[in-house]
DNA sequence: CTGTTAGCGCATTCAG
DNA sequence: CTGAATGCGCTAACAG
């Protein structure tokens, strides 16, 4: 099946020199004279040569190779996961890692074997829930990086956006904007994923509130999932009552299922109600008037998190520069 | 750095046995007397031993990883390479493999190179464009499989979804409706990207619209870009002159800046004008009211695709199976 | 500057 | 059934 490969014994014989000075070349890791090199780069080029990757992994006790484990299977249905992929290949291709995914963690069983099997060199972990695991981390010697973790324990590496001061950017827009009536809808209560994300939310909308000098009306706060059909039924249920004059959602698909409900119901956006969404996706232009939204950078954060990574793995990272805040900005469009 | 890791000797000396007998535990290689079994087994567990990946690699001449390559950075946008990413990790755990995610594919070389350095043992490769590199393939005998290639050459392994006849099914649906005015929103005329794939859809319409027994009208075909800006605006161009009473669109996307310019035109879906969309991405439920899409079943499509090229791997692949077709169903909803 | 030598951790031949 | 010995391809001391 594998067509056997070339070594650098072979490669050796050829240009007439030793094995070591042929590992000298490749890695440049001696002063080799400038013929030799020449001599051992053309028997390289000739016989094709490419050095074994497991012999090397073996010898540095280093695979070159990192993780990205998601802590819920349903992660991989966000579209922002793509995106974030493309932000850590580039960081990681650029030191010459490679990026291993790991199916969803249950529990770290499987990224603690493949760390001690020698199959990566670190981790990059995202979204963790609260709780046990996430506590088990500190004790870790293990490079690790929480990717999306805002409530992360100082010291130890981090790169997230503050959720939070977001959702506030969104309130205090609309504020500024002379609403008064407004209303959130958020996700799940209590869940087991993403526990954090809600509260992070819902600490920036009340907050919101207070600095806008408006008492924030329990009547007008609404829990849902993160589904566009959530958003529907949610808005639906704020519509029952005196209707709000601003909605702040909790994600894109929030705010485009309380736009159509709105619209469903005679009233118009923003005119009548203002919308805001979470996260800047694509969903942000599905909907007409186009979605207010809070824009993070997750291809800047998956490069971030993975250059964090590395240095995190060759011993270069300084303490102080472990905890990197993303900043989220709010894009205005015509739903406020 | 990394904790000294323990090794199959320290555990053969701990159980009081040679190195062969742990390795034929560890591996089931070799009939071993049950109660030998127990203190190796004992042996490793108190040592917390796991075999040395790089050393197991090097030894079997096989890395027991595969990589996804994706022809266009653009790709790792869309929402359904994340669903992928979760069906072929699916199939690849249950069979030990892991899953490593290459940055684009600009040529081969890099692959090339991976496969060289025995770094991975087959490869997956996404909506490769029509062209030398797709003919390359051909005289390849590394393993590898393409995904999403409808005009693959018989005989390489391919895992893809007939687009050409979901398009076909959507018009037949709205021709069964009795509309009679059909109109064609594709994607870009000539792109380096999925070409093909509006080449099949294209004809999937073409088909379409013969077997319903409709003279597609020029006038009526749009070329546009996958995106729902590009969608809103076709859609316009369309109701600058008469008209249609059916909009076929080649992406949800566009689908949905379909519906918007309809409505915003004043007219109203599905009552003056039906649309339909593809892919049943979340974009489908983006609209108000739903969008009829053509489904095709995503991650399914990636478990097989790790499946097929596994047994390719492991040289179990029987002639006549390496060319799935994945059905297309159209989901009927309120747009139509 | 270059060649010799000794393992890295594991799977596997060949004797026992 | 078990054990000692060999080598996978490469890197890095150590000598020359």
């Amino acid at each position: 099946m594998t067509a056997r490969r070339t070594t650098m014994r072979e490669v050796a014989l050829k240009a007439g020199v030793s094995v070591f000075t042929v590992s000298a070349v490749v890695n440049a890791s001696a002063k080799v004279a400038t013929n030799t090199r020449q001599s051992v780069l053309e028997a390289m080029r000739v016989l094709d040569f490419e050095p074994n990757h497991a012999a090397r992994a073996m010898k540095l006790a280093k695979s070159m190779s990192v993780t990205y484990v998601v802590s819920d299977p349903g992660q991989f249905t966000d579209e922002a996961v793509g995106v974030n992929l493309a932000g850590m290949l580039e960081a990681l291709g650029a030191h010459g890692y490679n990026l291993v995914i790991e199916s969803a963690l249950k529990d770290f069983s499987e990224l603690k074997r493949a760390l001690r099997q020698g199959r990566i060199d670190g981790a990059i972990l995202s979204a963790m829930p609260p709780g046990p695991m996430l506590e088990e981390l500190l004790l870790w010697t293990q490079p690790f990086v929480l990717f999306d973790q805002p409530s992360a324990p100082t010291g130890v590496p981090t790169v997230f956006a503050s959720y939070r001061s977001g959702i506030e950017a969104a309130v205090d827009h609309v504020a500024a904007r002379g609403r008064r009536r407004i209303a959130f809808v958020g996700g799940p209560p209590v869940a087991q994923l993403n526990v954090l994300h809600n509260v992070e939310r819902y600490a920036g909308f009340t907050e919101g509130c207070r600095r806008a000098g408006i008492a924030a009306d329990p009547t007008l706060i609404v829990n849902s999932d993160f589904s566009i059909q959530g958003g529907r039924a949610a808005m639906r249920r704020l519509l029952e009552q005196t209707p709000p004059d601003a909605v702040v959602c909790a994600t894109d698909r929030l705010a485009v299922g309380a736009v159509h409900a709105i619209q469903a119901h005679g009233l118009r956006v923003p005119d009548d109600i203002a919308v805001t969404g979470f996260n800047d996706s694509e969903f942000a232009i599905a909907t007409d008037p186009l979605l207010t939204s809070a824009h993070f950078p997750v291809r800047e954060m998956g490069f971030r998190a993975a250059e964090l990574l590395i240095r995190r793995i060759e011993g270069r990272l300084l303490p102080g520069q472990e905890r990197l805040e993303i900043p989220i900005d709010l894009i205005v469009r015509g739903s406020t």
